[in-house]
DNA sequence: ACCTGAACACCGTTCAAGT
DNA sequence: ACCTGAACACCGTTCAAGT
């Protein structure tokens, strides 16, 4: 996707005369999309402003503003773009309930690579990339034989599963980023449980080492198999 | 909770010439969150500041920072505030899977009258607001029999649920603030899912008439009790 | 100990002016 | 049509100075 465009465009304008063709780089929204991606995953979610978007495109803040709307806009097609992958990547041909372990697992794999993703999808519910997974979810569901009447409420539960996960763990990532992995990070979660009353937080003390050493692709998975457990028993 | 007391202390400056006495309603960290509860019931998320919080509070900025270390520390405030009352309110001697629906409800039903909490909530997952509801969820999985291993991931399972939905919920507070009312703003989004392609989007085609006359409420607990009978079937 | 309020270092967004 | 970059109206946070 030419991520080196820019140093390219600089070295033909310093070896050769300016020339009037039209440079094949110029500014578009599929490349401030594009910078604005490396930002986020480099730097997180707060690195991600206009001025560093007009320094890494070298250009100015209006120039910009001419080919997106605002940073909201930004934002919803950044996370479009990552999640459509996941969508489409989805074989058509499996097993439905296998095809919905696979939309989730897609949808996890990508929070866990971009978690700005995961903060993006909680924060805007009807944007396209979250209309693109209900889409998903539920045609699964209609293979599944859920009655059509179930369906909106079983796509809807899913659907509200995987976005409370995704604000989680993106939540997670920005604390993360501040120390130093997550194990210590656990750790620490692990010590403030560790200082709260035992009689009051039975539950808490008594599932802190299964927080320690849980893995968390493996318990979002088995929250998506309990929800297909619920699924089947009400068909 | 002496919601007057700024109007009281005026008067008494107005009538009286000042006393030594301490001010009864002299900054603190509870009158602090008081009024920022109230900036954010009544103009939003976007709406609290540190501007208008000192003027609400008639006083300077360092004073509300000497109180309060920063803008994150006084939002996780505000929702342990809230969500406090909701999980000390659910009676005791409640019948497990009732109690669990009713620690579900006074979730949804406090993001409903405060939809700012459902966005902070899914936000810092780990602040004290959520260790709460955990907890309250985790206790009632023990009560209702669920075997002490598979009791993290089934909690986790509820909880990542309640998180989702309200960010769902929060967001949408947010868009609706700027249009009319709710079913305007359902049929805004239904009229959206009409233009995309119906053969690449037969579910959303299938289900618009359920979004647009759907309970949120109601479809809150009928994910919660998808979960239970997930659970019930795997116990 | 607690409070004041000006100042700092940022933001997102706009817009007259250029090509 | 597309781009520039200064300017505007905000932020959260700090801090010397007051009481």
């Amino acid at each position: 996707m030419e991520r080196r465009s820019k140093c390219v465009k600089m070295l033909a304008m310093a070896t050769r005369p300016q020339r009037s063709e039209r440079r094949t780089d110029a500014l578009s929204r599929e490349r401030i999309v594009e910078a604005a991606i490396e930002i986020l995953d480099a730097d997180g979610e707060a690195a991600l402003t206009f001025r560093a978007l007009r320094t890494r495109l070298a250009t100015g803040s209006g120039a910009i503003y001419w080919h997106v709307a605002n940073k909201d806009e930004l934002l919803a097609a950044t996370t479009d773009d990552v999640i459509a992958r996941v969508v489409t990547d989805v074989s058509a041909g499996a097993e439905p309930r296998e095809a919905i372990r696979a939309i989730a697992s897609g949808v996890f794999d990508a929070i866990d690579a971009h978690p700005w993703v995961g903060g993006q999808l909680s924060r805007e519910p009807w944007q396209f990339a979250v209309l693109q997974v209900f889409e998903a979810l539920g045609q699964q569901l209609g293979a599944l034989g859920v009655p059509e009447r179930a369906r909106f409420d079983c796509a809807s539960a899913l659907l509200n599963y995987v976005l409370g996960l995704a604000g989680q763990y993106a939540a997670g990532a920005r604390l993360i980023a501040r120390e130093t992995d997550r194990s210590a990070f656990l750790a620490s979660v692990a010590e403030r449980w560790a200082t709260l009353d035992p009689a009051e937080h039975p539950f808490l003390h008594q599932v802190t080492p299964q927080l320690l050493d849980h893995d968390d692709r493996q318990q979002f998975l088995a929250g998506i198999d309990l929800i297909l457990a619920g699924i089947d028993a009400i068909r």
